[in-house]
Formats: C-alpha cells, sequence, structure tokens
DNA sequence: CCCGATTATAGGACATGCCTATAATTCGAT
DNA sequence: ATCGAATTATAGGCATGTCCTATAATCGGG
C-alpha cells in the first residue's frame, strides 16, 4: 500500500526512508523488493540531488549522518503527508469530502428538506455543508453562476442548464382574513366562490413557474386582481389580515405561520398542489452534488 | 529553484500545481519549459496513479473537477513541505541546525566557557545546545558512548578516540586552612614546604590526567599523603577549613570558591598550571560539533 | 462552414531505474 | 598476518519512462 503510493513521486525518500531504518542496504533493499544495488544507486541519486551526504560510509558498514538524521524524519514527514495528500484527492474524488453549497427555499417550511439534509451530512460527515435560503428565482440564479451547488425551489423550473428534483407534494391553502365571509364555513372553498377576490402574492419574478401554475389552479376561468406583490410572508399574512386580499400559502408553510387574524381554507377538488424540487446543475460532476442526489433517489 | 527541487521528487504534482494556475496546457507547458504533450502526458499519468480524474475535459477546453480542487490545494502544501524539508536536511548538512549535547566541567569555573558557548549560540541560533556538568572522566566516557558531543575537560585525556582541543591555561593555587602556619605569609610557597602535608583531593577516577600533573607539579619529590578523596568542591574546600589537609585548587574555580575559613596561596615558580580544553570524538563528522571546535580556533 | 485556439496522439531519441554478476572493503577469527 | 564472512560499490544490459516534434482531433466563434 505505502510502497504504491510511493512509487509515484517520492520513491527515493521512501527508500531512504526504509533504510534509514534498517540501516543495512541488503535488508533494505529486500524489504523494498529491488536488488541491493539499485538501492544503492538510488540512494546516492538522493545525496547528490540534495548536495549533502546523508550516510557516512566506511567499508561495508556505515551510519546516518546529521543530515541523514534530520532526513529521515523529514522523509517519514514527507510520505505520511504524500498518503494524506493522496487520500484526501480520492475522498473528493469520490464525494466523500469537500464543500456543498446548499439553499433552502423561502417558501417552503423550515423543516422540509432538513431530513435529507441531516441524512446528508450523517452519511458524509467529512463534508462541510453551508447553507442559505432563498427564492426559487434566486436559487436557480445562484446554481447558474456557481455560488450554489443545491437548491430547494418550487417547481416548474424551466432552465435546461438546472435540473429539478421532486422531494414532495402538497397542497396549496388559501389565507383569508379571519372576518372575511368565506372564512364562516370550514368547507372547501369553489373556485366560483374565490373569482374575483383581490389576490396577495409575492412578485412573480421570486417564482415564475410556481407563480403562474398557482393562477391556473386557483383561477382557471381567468386571472384574479393581484392587490399587492409582498416577498416577505409574514407581511404577506400581515395584509390578509389587515384584510387586503386573500393569499396561497402552501400547506406546511400555513402551518408555521398561523396567526390569529388568519384562517387558512382547502379549495375544492381538483386540489392545488405545488411540489417541492432540489435543484442543481444538469451538468453538474461534483460527486458531492451527485451523492446528494443519489441520496435523495434512492432515499 | 523551485523547479529544480521539484523534478526530484513530485514532478508531477509541481506540473499540476503550475496547470492548475494556469488553466491551460500550453500556457503551464510554457512556463515548465516542457512541451506540452509531455504535459499532457504527466497529468494524465498522475490522474491514472492517484485512479481520480482531477480535470474534467471538454474539448480543447477543460476545469478542474471537485477532486483536481482538492489536488491543487494538496499539491502546493506537498510542494511547499518538500522545499522545507530539503532546506532542513541541508541546514543539517552544514551544521545550521540540529542538537549540540555539551556538558560543562566541574572543575572549572561556571564562566569559563560560557562565552564560547554564547558566542556559538549567537552564530548558530537554529541548534538546539544542550548543557550539563561533569567530571572529566564521565565526560569523556559521555563523548565515546555518543551521550555528549562536547565536553570541556582538563587535559591530559588519554583516549585516542576523544581530541582535546586547549581553551586556556590557569594557575593551580593551594587552599590552606586559614590557621594553618603557612598560610602566616602572602609569599609563594616552595615545594619543600608543602612536602608531606596532608592532602584532600577529587577521587582520581574523575580526572586521572589531570589528577597525576598535579601531583608531579606540587609534589616532584613524592607524592604526599592523600588524606581524603572529596569529590565535591565543596565539601572539599570545607574539609580544608576544618584543617583536614590541603588542597590544590585551579584559579578560577578558587575565586568562586573563596570562603572564611580558607586562604589561597601561590606556588613558587614553576607555577603549577592546568589547562581547560573542549574534548570531541576524533573522528565525529557532525558539522554542528565542527562548526563549534571551528569557532574555537578562529576565535 | 470554416478558422483559430487548444488539447490529444504517434513515434522516435534519450535518460532513468532496475537487474545480474562481480569487485572492493572492512571486521573478526584463526 | 591472513583468510573468510558480510556488506556495499561498480559495471553492463535491458525495460520503462520522459521528453521531443509533427500531426490529428475537437470545440467555439465569425
Amino acid at each position: 500500500m505505502r510502497r504504491l503510493l510511493a512509487e509515484t513521486g517520492l520513491r527515493r525518500w521512501f527508500y531512504f526512508s526504509v533504510l534509514a531504518e534498517e540501516l543495512n542496504f541488503t535488508r533494505a533493499a529486500d524489504r523494498l523488493h529491488i536488488a541491493q544495488p539499485s538501492l544503492s544507486q538510488q540512494i546516492r541519486a538522493l545525496e547528490r540531488d540534495l548536495g549533502v551526504a546523508l550516510l557516512e560510509r566506511s567499508g561495508p558498514r556505515f551510519r546516518l549522518t546529521a543530515a541523514g538524521e534530520a532526513a529521515r524524519t523529514e522523509a517519514d514527514d514527507l510520505l505520511e503527508r504524500y498518503e494524506r495528500a493522496v487520500s484526501r484527492i480520492t475522498a473528493a474524488g469520490q464525494g466523500l469530502s469537500g464543500e456543498l453549497h446548499l439553499a433552502y427555499s423561502h417558501s417552503a417550511a423550515a423543516d422540509q428538506g432538513a431530513g435529507l439534509v441531516g441524512a446528508y451530512r450523517e452519511r458524509y460527515p467529512d463534508v462541510r455543508v453551508s447553507a442559505e435560503a432563498g427564492w426559487t428565482g434566486r436559487n436557480v440564479a445562484g446554481l447558474r453562476q456557481g455560488t450554489l451547488d443545491l437548491a430547494f425551489v418550487r417547481p416548474p423550473v424551466d432552465e435546461p442548464e438546472v435540473t429539478v428534483c421532486p422531494v414532495g407534494a402538497e397542497e396549496i391553502l388559501l389565507a383569508l382574513p379571519r372576518e372575511h365571509p368565506l372564512a364562516r364555513t370550514r368547507r372547501r372553498l369553489r373556485r366560483d366562490q374565490i373569482a374575483g377576490e383581490p389576490v396577495i402574492l409575492w412578485p412573480r419574478e421570486h417564482a415564475e413557474g410556481y407563480y403562474d401554475s398557482v393562477i391556473w389552479q386557483f383561477w382557471p376561468s381567468g386571472p384574479p386582481p393581484v392587490v399587492r406583490e409582498e416577498p416577505d410572508d409574514q407581511q404577506l399574512l400581515r395584509a390578509v389580515a389587515a384584510g387586503e386580499g386573500v393569499a396561497p400559502v402552501p400547506e406546511h408553510r400555513a402551518r408555521e405561520l398561523r396567526s390569529p387574524g388568519i384562517v387558512f381554507r382547502h379549495l375544492a377538488s381538483p386540489q392545488p398542489t405545488v411540489q417541492l424540487g432540489l435543484a442543481y446543475r444538469t451538468r453538474d460532476t461534483n460527486p458531492v452534488v451527485l451523492n446528494f442526489v443519489a441520496l435523495l433517489r434512492t432515499g
């Protein structure tokens, strides 16, 4: 094992290390599986290259010079570091170590995706995972420009450079002010009941596919009046509570954001749904990323 | 410079390091003063040996894989350590670094030799000097068995394995009890005056040559009665003060040991003298030791 | 669709590393 | 003092590795 590694780069240093241990060319050469003259040659070559005598030769016996003692220490150290370097590189090649820049989705609940990331961290403890959160639009841009490796997004995402792998789906509820007439009943709302209601949505560029899909699913007969575009969910629900309009909110997120002035209502069948997706660069070859996606796919 | 070192051991790693910097085979090969195909070959060989793809090739352009990024870091680290290793070894070869085990002489004053050691430490700050103190006999034994590299001793030392280099000479005084009749006068003592006086000496095996030389010089007419052999100078002078006998003491040491119950007297011409010597293994080739001796010789 | 820039491949010259056989050196014993 | 055992050094031959030049293959842009 050690031999194999040393052959690649530090052969002479490895030879010297063994020789310094054995203090005997013949035995050292045996251990190295080379002939004794070859070892003699290589040691002399090492001394020539360093410009320093490492051995004090007195006929058929020798001992290490002061420089030789130093060389022994340094050789052992170098060889150890060499092996570590190789194992780190191969680890990186297998996605066992490295860095992973990840972004959660603002429109998803905090715990969504956390399980997956937790499982990954457990399985690949030597990968440093950095996490942030952003809207789908920003996350996809981050992927494209390389600041992100993986991002939770709301599909559909129409970018050939970016692939989205479904993580899960959930129903989309409608947030109403508590005083709203439609809030009286707990029954599912029909689409004709909400047509024409003023709506508060997020800025479309924050998640275009998701935005359009919500419009289709809630208002198939025609787009509603969008009275406000509010990027921050907290602010958005405050606006709903104030009676400015209604707002679609994914189920998990709704559970997180429950507040006194708001009620959430289901829509009648077909219930609107949205997926959560994990996005990555289609052509990404980074094994760290591929391992994450593989973990998602295989469970 | 760097190139030269890397050629010896980590050629391919050096190549890769430069390539990773340039991200261009042609330019990197130019910088390395090799042809571009050779660089291609060596990088492929490195990848083959590591069993990991370091470059992601897409026709005439490429970029580093995750493993490649790791390899770049590791290569730079290895190359830096490699250079450090080489410079440490060559430093050791020139006696600029390493260890020096030194022993002062018990029979010399504390400040004798300290100047020389101080000058050495200043000139060779990277050499770790360890110092202790012992009798000539023990010091010479330490030299022979390798636990010491250099020792201050009292010549003559009759050992072909050990060479002694004179550091200085001093007169030997005679310590007398204050009440002793010979202590009355401050004049130099004649040898016939001290013949037959009871004498306190150190155990002969602690410094045989010195011991014999003292006997010859003080009592040329015949050995005196040695009433006690006391290895410790403090104890010895206490015994002198108690009137047990007289004792020869080198001048510098006498100055250190002045005490109320004792007077020191010079001997009449020819005044007895003793040298202080610096002893080292005759065949020692350790440049650290040779540099010390050279410093003594050249001043 | 071709052109420029870039990397990959092929084949030959030379150097390096390893091998076997043998010489040279030293230490210890007769 | 000399011989023998143990050990390292040297010599010559072969295989491999490394480098070179010349040329092919590949991709991006005008």
